[in-house]
DNA sequence: TGGTCTATCTATAAGCG
DNA sequence: TCGCTTATAGATAGACC
């Protein structure tokens, strides 16, 4: 929408850059502002600047509002399946979708005009790379959601199912072997007491904080 | 953008409001997007249909890193720990803050007038029942994070960290196997096709819309 | 629910102050 | 870094399937 049709990268001339985040982004929130009112719901839109300041949208709730109800929602209400198949719904559709479109419109260029269009091929491209980088971060989630799942044992109602976790977590159990074998090694050669409390991990200070606050569940 | 223009207030009608929000949050989608790509930054957006369901959209980063970025802004750069010491350190600080105000608004009502206020002490148990909320969300996210270090073997550095991972490890072993048994027995004692299609796992669907997209790893 | 069509409204790229 | 203008690209309401 301007005097010329824009390609879909990053701007490379700074002052360019941060001008176009600064109409882009007040476009953005005026359209999340709208739906929040048209279709009554609760949107929360968190960006940052290009010199890194933080640009928050939320209409009704406060943003903490809305992000507790999207970290309580996992969970609690539908089960932990939730959060990646909205991720998929939503964001990768999308993705495939326009990569679809601009295979079409690659296509059309081509049959009508023999030259090669460089500029839809390098988007193209782009949009490939974009949905690869997807497919990673993807399956980084849904393998963050499997570790999950396989800690809880109520969830196997097959006996395949049981298997694969079983495998999973032999196959685990065996690393951390290795691993407790080679620090004993390495404890019996030497080692000082200042060493041992400089070593220490630094979610210690965590778990003590969620201790004294009451936060951790009998087990973990 | 329309036929006609629309005032910005609630759709009253509930089939037009579900389908505009439909059109507007892919609408509201693309543009994030593009601001993302264009200017280079991070942009988070959640959204809420109007039936509940979860959308979201982040590009580059998961949702869960920019919320990262966002709960830790007051702090400073630190360690891996940071989602959940960030989020305890602003969302239950924040809860336990407002308890503290609500207590001694109670105190003040009960001081100079005799009469009960109803209000608030509703309000106050209201907050106290967030509280116990917020504890077992933390203790969640604790408990997910701890999972996903567990099946991390290089991040175990001490000792004692080893065998916390072993003993948790071979603990969860042992209730799969207990569970395996169990599906074992069943199975040679009855069960027909259909008993276990209906059975499977309802994670499955997406395992499926994973697996027919390319987003497997190898392993998961 | 989800896609297509099209008239119309809206956002914005580029340019200037 | 802002505001303002204008030509143009893009979004979408309403309709129908």
């Amino acid at each position: 929408m301007g005097r010329v049709k824009l390609q879909i990268k990053r701007i490379e001339n700074t002052t360019n850059r941060q001008v176009t985040f600064s109409k882009r982004r007040n476009g953005l929130i005026k359209k999340a502002y709208e739906l929040s009112v048209l279709c009554d719901v609760d949107v929360a839109l968190i960006m940052f600047s290009p010199s890194g300041r933080l640009c928050l949208f939320s209409r009704n709730k406060s943003i903490e509002e809305i992000l507790e109800r999207y970290v309580n929602l996992p969970e609690h209400e539908r089960g932990s399946l939730l959060k990646i198949d909205g991720y998929i719904r939503t964001y990768f559709q999308f993705l495939l979708k326009a990569l679809g479109k601009l295979k079409d419109e690659a296509d059309q260029i081509h049959t009508y005009q023999a030259a090669s269009p460089e500029s839809t091929d390098s988007q193209l491209e782009e949009l490939q790379q974009e949905i690869v980088k997807g497919k990673s971060r993807i399956a980084d989630i849904h393998k963050h959601e499997t570790c999950f799942r396989i800690f809880e044992g109520e969830e196997i109602t097959t006996l395949s199912q049981a298997e694969f976790h079983e495998q999973i977590l032999e196959e685990t159990l065996q690393q951390v072997r290795l691993r407790k074998q080679g620090l004993q090694e390495k404890a019996t050669s030497s080692s000082s007491a200042l060493d041992w409390i400089c070593k220490k991990d630094p979610q210690v200070h965590i778990l003590n904080f969620l201790e004294s606050n009451g936060l951790l569940p009998q087990r973990w």
